[in-house]
DNA sequence: CGATAACTTGAGAGGGTTCAACTATCGTGG
DNA sequence: CCACGATAGTTGAACCCTCTCAAGTTATCG
């Protein structure tokens, strides 16, 4: 089905809030984030983006898309011509399917944001995050021992939780200074992986059936 | 495809979280809630659903289900028999695409309460909520002129707020005395709708196009 | 090696939480 | 039909987690 592979830069904008019936993409390589902003400013990160991941489903089968999207690595990605997806679901019911899986599998990463930001303290939330980011990171094979790269700054990942950037710090470094993660360089280690689940009341299962890569 | 139709009383469990490979329902009548529980008893509300929703997709594409789901009232719906979703696709391509429509729309409500949950301070995020159910409750026919049936409790409004029931109920106390909104005997009525969308930096708009039903 | 972005740290303020008690409302059975 | 218990809503007061403001310090990159 690929019709062309498309490449942006770090930090460059891969999809803007407002825009209607974009492109549909498939990451290809690099990570990205989904986003949300309100009129002041503020920015509330809603989920990133791993090689696998869909990109402008709700902007094709909605009216508007209200999410932009943003590169934090180089990204490459493969592109559906828009209004492919009716076709796509006809002629090849499975691969409709597999998008509706992906569809299922990233709102239930939303799912646990909201968990987290709603429900958990400051401490719980990165801890989360952090483990999440980096089960993912190393189910896409990036891992060096128990170190992925990191290629998220604080405000990312304070946009992420609903935290203040310098909370995010003083977060971070409680967290480092119980020796349970380590984070230099563009690298997350984690130490201590149960004892952060534990503390982060985390339950996540490792995915299975996950179709397209 | 209906196979059967089923009901729920208000306040009893349509799907507990930890079920493996349910039913699939959609929602005929009356009004539910998603969620999610900590060990420790916290529960974040994930969304309301209304008729014309889709419940236990996740449970069904994914491995284990995630959520609850709750009615807040007596509560119809419509049974399809577990492993019906991928022969459906097969055979009916367009229910398939209504099937992704409808995950794509739940997403986005996610991803608005997410906004909300992260960003917003607790006046914005009650004004947001209260906007939300009413253009639903209204877009369904359920409105009696600019007031509409509202069977959740503080309790809900906290859950799903990210906010302490005090807290919650303060703000209502806040919004009411505002005039902007009246909450008596289960219907919600709003006044200044506009003033409150400002309040709110709401920006939903109008969905068209919604699939089955 | 200077500039710019990212990260740190301190101090004070405030939005929201918790604890606790009280009031209203609703459904039910005597 | 009223009394009573239970559930939902209301309010006060103290605390604290997190925010904001402000000023560094440390990386990173051309």
């Amino acid at each position: 089905m690929k019709t062309s592979e498309r490449h942006f830069a770090a930090q460059s904008t891969v999809r803007r809030q407002g825009d209607s019936r974009g492109e549909l993409f498939t990451l290809l390589r690099g990570w990205a984030f989904r986003y949300q902003m309100l009129a002041d400013g503020r920015r509330q990160i809603l989920n990133f983006l791993l090689p696998g991941d869909f990109v402008g489903l709700q902007g094709n089968l909605l009216e508007v898309e209200r999410t932009g999207v943003e590169a934090l690595t180089d990204v490459s990605v493969c592109v559906f011509p828009a209004d492919a997806l009716w076709p796509l679901f006809r002629a090849h019911p499975s691969l409709g399917f597999d998008v509706t899986w992906l569809c299922a599998h990233e709102k239930l990463m939303v799912d646990d944001n909201l968990v987290s930001v709603g429900r958990r303290s400051a401490l719980e939330r990165v801890a989360m995050l952090l483990i999440h980011l980096h089960k993912r990171a190393r189910s896409l094979a990036l891992a060096d021992g128990d170190s992925v790269p990191f290629p998220l700054t604080q405000h990312h990942l304070a946009d992420a939780l609903g935290l203040s950037l310098v909370h995010t710090n003083r977060t971070l470094r409680r967290l480092q200074s119980m020796g349970m993660i380590r984070l230099e360089r563009g690298r997350l280690t984690l130490g201590a992986l149960a004892s952060l689940q534990a503390l982060a009341d985390y339950h996540g299962r490792e995915l299975e059936n996950r179709p397209l890569i």
